[in-house]
RNA sequence: GCUCCGGUGGUGUAGUCCGGCCAAUCAUAUUGCCCUCUCACGGCAAUGACCGGGGUUCGAAUCCCCGCCGGAGCACCA
């Protein structure tokens, strides 16, 4: 209906002011060119820009995962690239992966608007990592080591090797198979890669590739292995096996680069280019960007689950009607910078309005209603379905002989209000007095418009909202409206009808 | 302690590489006005920033130095 809307007014336009209608495209199209994202380093020198994002599956996605997508899928529309989703699940005790999150995240990613070109599990991939760790061995580039953390932090520290550094590929290659075949317990060996024990960097000396976690992995397929690799290795190797051009991912790792340049260099590997972004807040939430604390909120009840409105995550925007797009735009606002920036949700709200408002239907929704008799009077209302939309007509409600409003538009005694979409009413003694004038009392004497329902026959709605439930009335036939369509709740907000059931309406409040 | 990164209006961003066209862009926000049977949409206007100090220069947001502030890493997490 929207279509044939817009088609009609472009071709009213056309008519009139063929000239407005080119200058709207070319508006249009300076709009798409500015307010995004820097161009990426020297994609001039790759065939193709070739992207991956490596979530972790520990949990659903909070708004900060959203980034990734919404930055990483954008570059991949701009230069018509290459996307891999590669889910990092190498940890299945400190991280572990919840198994719903990997569809939970796929489900987010097409949600913000984009489709992976592939899909892959490093949990999948053990025999690969494998390979590449025995190929590193025997040129040298580890050794397997059996120093506690504290023993080696205090040795790397001070920039000395521990003795298990000069041990030969024999013996190293020896003790990494054993690890493999399952005869080590966690703690009891690693697996080094040897850099450079005096790197004025402490951070780069001598890091871990490979551990033993006797915690089984989640996943059935990669539920025998014992024998992980950390994700500087994992993320490091399968960088290359892809033929990831650009990787794009934040200031917590800013070091893995320098990392795996080591590992690159063992085999003769280019790394690729390398973009940095730094941690992104919230506002309008209590709740950290935290999955593990989320998830803790969920357990402990505070918070309804992954999709409760105050909760800061993917799913909860979803509920409430939030287009993935608006997500995703002003994620893209904000650029790359290496700086921690806050994004105000305001910012996805302006985005969201700016998508929603023309298609949303308009309906009136009535909170703590104050009940007043209609006294003359036409016996329905019609307000429109969209003011900006004269065709596709009105909103037939009936008035069977009173109204409900909200306290704070309820008139003084003797004063005027105009019930939209009805006409005026004067507040006599204790009820609505139809007084028939038309419009030009709202234009020139300035009474107020406000939203009404009728008292009988109206229907119950509960809006979620980011404050708490809020309980209301809404016109008639509400009840009947499909669950996912976004509506406009004049003068309150934008609005997600979630359920329908017998005795109410269940809604997720938007934004104003 | 060691290593690295960054500081432009309330927020985000452009400009910084190649100093002047930058009393600084755009968006959002806030306020006011216009439009309007919504406090939406649309239109107009206003508000508001180069962390500080030195230096180089005819000229610095942009280059150099010193501070200050903030962030990240130094995990058998990702």
């Amino acid at each position: 209906m929207n279509d044939l809307d817009s088609e009609g007014r472009e071709k009213r336009l056309t008519a009139v002011a063929p000239n407005r209608l080119a200058e709207l495209e070319a508006e249009a199209a300076a709009d798409d060119e500015e307010a995004s994202l820097p161009d990426l380093p020297n994609v001039e020198t790759y065939e193709e820009v070739r992207m991956r994002l490596a979530p972790n599956p520990n949990g659903p996605w909070h708004l900060g995962n959203a980034r990734m997508p919404a930055v990483i899928g954008t570059y991949k529309d701009r230069y018509g690239g290459w996307m891999l989703c590669r889910f990092d699940d190498t940890d299945p005790e400190t991280k572990r992966p919840a198994l719903a999150a990997y569809d939970a995240i796929l489900d987010a990613i097409e949600y913000l608007g984009f489709e992976p070109d592939e899909v892959v599990r490093a949990s999948d991939r053990l025999e690969t990592y494998y390979e590449h760790a025995r190929a590193l061995i025997d040129r040298g580039g580890a050794y397997t080591c059996s120093c506690s953390g504290e023993e080696f932090s205090a040795l790397k520290n001070a920039g000395e090797a521990c003795p298990h550094r000069k041990k030969d590929a024999e013996r190293t290659r020896a003790e990494f198979d054993a690890m493999v075949a399952g005869e080590f317990s966690g703690g009891e060996l690693v697996l080094r890669i040897r850099t450079d024990i005096e790197h004025p960097n402490p951070a780069l000396r001598d890091w871990v590739a490979f551990r033993v976690v006797d915690t089984p992995h989640p996943r059935e397929a990669a539920s025998e292995y014992r024998c992980w690799p950390l994700l500087d290795f994992q993320s490091g190797i399968d960088d290359h096996l892809f033929g990831i051009s650009h990787v794009i991912r934040g200031i917590d790792l800013q070091d893995s680069a320098k990392r795996q340049r080591f590992l690159y260099e063992y085999f003769g590997w280019e790394y690729p280019e390398v973009v940095h972004w730094g941690h992104v807040q919230l506002d309008a939430y209590d709740v950290e960007l935290s999955t593990s604390r989320i998830k803790t909120l969920i357990a402990e009840g505070e918070l309804d689950g992954w999709d409760d409105p105050r909760a800061p995550t993917v799913a909860s925007l979803r509920r409430r009607g939030i287009r993935g797009e608006a997500i995703t735009e002003a994620m893209g606002g904000l650029g790359t910078s290496t700086s921690n920036v806050d994004l105000p949700m305001s910012a996805i709200y302006a985005e969201n309005r700016e998508l929603v408002d023309d298609t949303a239907d308009r309906a009136f929704l009535v909170r703590e209603g104050v009940e007043k008799v209609v006294m003359g009077g036409p016996a329905a209302g019609e307000p429109l379905i969209h003011p900006n939309h004269e065709k596709r007509g009105v909103r037939e409600i009936p008035i069977e002989g009173a109204v409900l409003v909200e306290p704070d538009d309820v008139p003084p005694n003797g004063k005027r209000v105009w019930l939209k979409g009805y006409g005026p009413v004067r507040h006599t003694r204790d009820a609505f007095e139809f007084t028939g004038e038309g419009i030009d009392v709202v234009r020139e004497e300035g009474v107020p418009v406000v939203h009404w329902v009728p008292a009988d026959g109206n229907r119950p709605v509960l809006l979620r909202t980011m404050e708490g439930d809020v309980e209301g009335r809404a016109e008639p036939g509400f009840g009947e409206r499909d669950p996912e369509e976004v509506v406009q709740f004049e003068r309150i907000g934008f609005a997600r009808v979630d359920t329908q059931d017998e005795e109410r309406t269940v809604a997720y409040f938007a934004h104003p």
